[in-house]
DNA sequence: GCGGTAACTTACCACGAGTAACTTACCTGC
DNA sequence: GCAGGTAAGTTACTCGTGGTAAGTTACCGC
């Protein structure tokens, strides 16, 4: 039984599982930044230097973290995928395997994703100016989709858009055009069209 | 002539522009978190309490800094869509617009979109592990597409869903098999079948 | 010239990341 | 069972940086 704190000289692989949850949950309930190694050391009930001397750094620690959930999070994706035959069922498989694996872990994918930085938030303040803008045009073109689908839509052209940006950022070949096409032969053409093996 | 530093004494509004200027550029030469206020002083020619009566925090700053680029991005996006007809050409020409725009103000997309804090670095091997996934995935559905535009498609939804994942985070009452159908939506059907006014 | 005020500086504090040097529990061989 | 080596852990510090209090000085109106 644990019911005894055990004290002193815990074994090294049992006192990393230990400082990787604990980590995980003060990172994520209080922001990376804002996160002092000395609370995590707290919580596990320990001192710092045991901290440094398993993971080198802070950076060390959330990357020990990341690596995880990365692992899990492709496992997940994949097998999901697998079970399907034909691109249309495995596009969709995958991505719900994707939604639903965030929902279940949600502490790793809050530190991963929801920045909690200030720039972070300035950020979602444009993207909600992106969003309404964007729902408001294509309510132009579904006028019968209802408001939450419209937003659905929206949140994903932002998204791609961001995303292909900063693509478009380490990849200086891709023009700017040839990103708009791209986000114009999903978001209006459909991979439905695109010269299938068959249909 | 400016040849001689103008040694002290400038008025408020000149003094904010000065500090924005050096602000921005110091942030994101160095990245946010890596740059310190002394040395975005030393850049304007004053010392710390000046950034500090004019803009409160460090955080304050970075505000500062990302609201002068977002009223910008609105006004480009906004005017390039009104000048088109149809939702069609709006999408594309605001799109076009966005990505323009970044090109043009480097320094301050950077700023914005590319973290470079630990976990953003971490991201950034996750999401080439699913672009990797997903590009293989729709070369099988659109056999003569180019490379680039198989990651370029493949970046337009590993964005999107990212983007679901957060919006969800925020808006509980979306399902994740809701959030599929949008993504699907638009990457395999396309706006374009969707009972538009005319086509 | 002569205040008065806004711009600016010096000199500091607080706090958190990271480290050096020391201490102690546990295991091993005899 | 006891010496002694080693891994686990602690104490007590340094250093860098965000933030501030209190003092100083250039400029403007009169």
């Amino acid at each position: 039984m644990d019911t005894r704190t055990p004290r002193r000289r815990v074994g090294r692989a049992e006192r990393e599982q230990q400082i990787l949850d604990a980590a995980l949950a003060v990172f994520s309930e209080r922001g990376f930044q804002n996160a002092s190694m000395d609370v995590v050391a707290e919580r596990v009930g320990v001192t710092k230097p045991v901290l440094y001397t398993h993971f080198g750094s802070k950076d060390g620690l959330l990357l020990a973290c990341i690596s995880r959930a990365r692992a899990e999070l492709l496992e997940v994706t994949t097998t999901a995928a697998a079970a399907a035959d034909g691109p249309e069922e495995m596009l969709r498989r995958g991505t719900r395997a994707f939604f639903d694996y965030l929902e279940r872990q949600e502490p790793a994918w809050t530190l991963l994703y929801s920045e909690s930085t200030v720039a972070g938030e300035a950020l979602e303040g444009i993207r909600a100016q992106q969003t309404d803008f964007i729902a408001a045009l294509l309510s132009t073109q579904a006028p019968d989709a209802d408001p939450q689908q419209l937003e659905g839509w929206a949140q994903v052209i932002v998204g791609a858009c961001e995303r292909l940006a900063i693509w478009r950022g380490s990849n200086r070949s891709v023009t700017s055009e040839q990103a708009t096409e791209y986000l114009m032969d999903l978001a209006w053409t459909g991979l439905a069209r695109m010269t299938p093996v068959s249909e």
